[in-house]
DNA sequence: AAGTGTTGTGTACAAGTGTTCACTAATGTG
DNA sequence: CACATTAGTGAACACTTGTACACAACACTT
């Protein structure tokens, strides 16, 4: 039962020796459990270790805990959604493809990073309190980072700051959850991904009719 | 599940005969753990008999799993949004303060059922599948049932039945997402409950005005 | 070349885990 | 009333868990 794993010739060597090698096997670990429908709260040292084909006391080597872990996993997902960032501001050219293009693009990243999405959604509700602040701050930052976008497209012209930010906290918001949906559904299924690609440009589309019409329809009400 | 557990005199003699007793003691007690702050995923057979003031085998008269117990929270879940439900069709009164009276009555409502929203927050994203299926209808049904009452209000003639419904979801995982928002606070801070509050309709009032506009502007994107 | 900190390993242990079993008391049905 | 059913109990099982400790191999500096 030790050794269960061990099918390679000269690993039997005692030690090896990259760099975060083994931080890092933890953390892809943690991730690869995730992935397979385990929710990451109900994780366990060990089990990431028996995961990740390392004894359990080389956990404590780069985590102090298993929050300690989601907590830079957080921090590598950052990563990832500004890697997202950065393809669609590239890609997106003609402003009314925009929305269409950028849920596409945000789609497949979702499928090219399903585990670390997973990962998301879970933290968002739960877990450690700072993982659910951190998950939560990238939120805001893609929200503001999406404001200015729109801003120097001049594509929100007469909506005020706060009108913006509110705008774009509620486009992040429903793509967010639309994340649940399509993590819901197989990543073969491709008639239902397109579903979740059109329902979610929908949202987008009244979210911002709404938005062309905010100040001139809605004033009284606060 | 009504009066969480019973301080009573003669329970020193062995055996109870309430009808669901320990089934309910059981059911809260896992409710009572999430409330605490720990992730339904991770609760134990064991943790949550404890709380209840069980002995561990009596959990499998009542459940074959936690995943179980699961599904039959979200039952409970259910009977709670109902409830909702009928109070917000009973106080909304005046179209014009629709979206503030809704919202406020949802908030007190998550205030009151703090660990059951908590709960579903969780269940979401990540658990079980059946009860994060179990959840989502949930959603559906409330969504279909706003539908039906905004046509009943003759608030919604433009729309076709199918924008209707879209609309409607949307209002529906906007709320949700808020409710992330409100379990993340603390219960007495009032300030930010109000921050929410007002954060959430505006939201809703923003899906208003998109909705009052939608066929008009936007037909061409299908 | 020697020394120093870092990373990985093996062993160990006390607690906690899910589940089974045989038991007893209360309940509802005949 | 008798009796089958149900809902509770305690002891026992085979594991798994988090964490501690002492040691070994490597990567650095000196």
């Amino acid at each position: 039962m030790v050794d269960k794993q061990r099918p390679d010739k000269q690993r039997v060597e005692k030690t090896r020796r990259k760099p975060g090698e083994t931080r890092d096997k933890l953390m892809t670990a943690a991730l690869e459990l995730v992935g397979k429908g385990r929710h990451f709260a109900s994780l366990g040292i060990r089990e990431v270790t028996r995961q990740a084909g390392v004894v359990p006391t080389s956990f404590y080597r780069h985590f102090r805990n298993m929050d300690d872990l989601g907590l830079q996993l957080v921090d590598e997902l950052g990563l990832v959604l500004r890697r997202m960032m950065r393809e669609a501001r590239a890609n997106v050219l003609q402003a009314d493809k925009l929305m269409e293009e950028s849920v596409g693009i945000f789609i497949s990243h979702v499928q090219a990073n399903r585990s670390f999405f997973l990962f998301m959604a879970q933290g968002l509700a739960g877990e450690s309190r700072a993982v659910q602040d951190g998950i939560r701050s990238e939120m805001r930052f893609f929200a503001t980072e999406l404001a200015n976008d729109l801003r120097r497209l001049r594509l929100a012209e007469h909506l005020s700051d706060a009108d913006l930010e509110m705008t774009c906290d509620l486009v992040v918001r429903s793509v967010a959850f639309s994340l649940t949906d399509l993590l819901g559904v197989s990543p073969e299924d491709d008639y239902q991904i397109d579903q979740v690609r059109k329902r979610t440009t929908r949202f987008l589309q009244l979210i911002f009719v709404g938005a062309a019409h905010w100040k001139s329809a809605d004033l009284k009400s606060r």
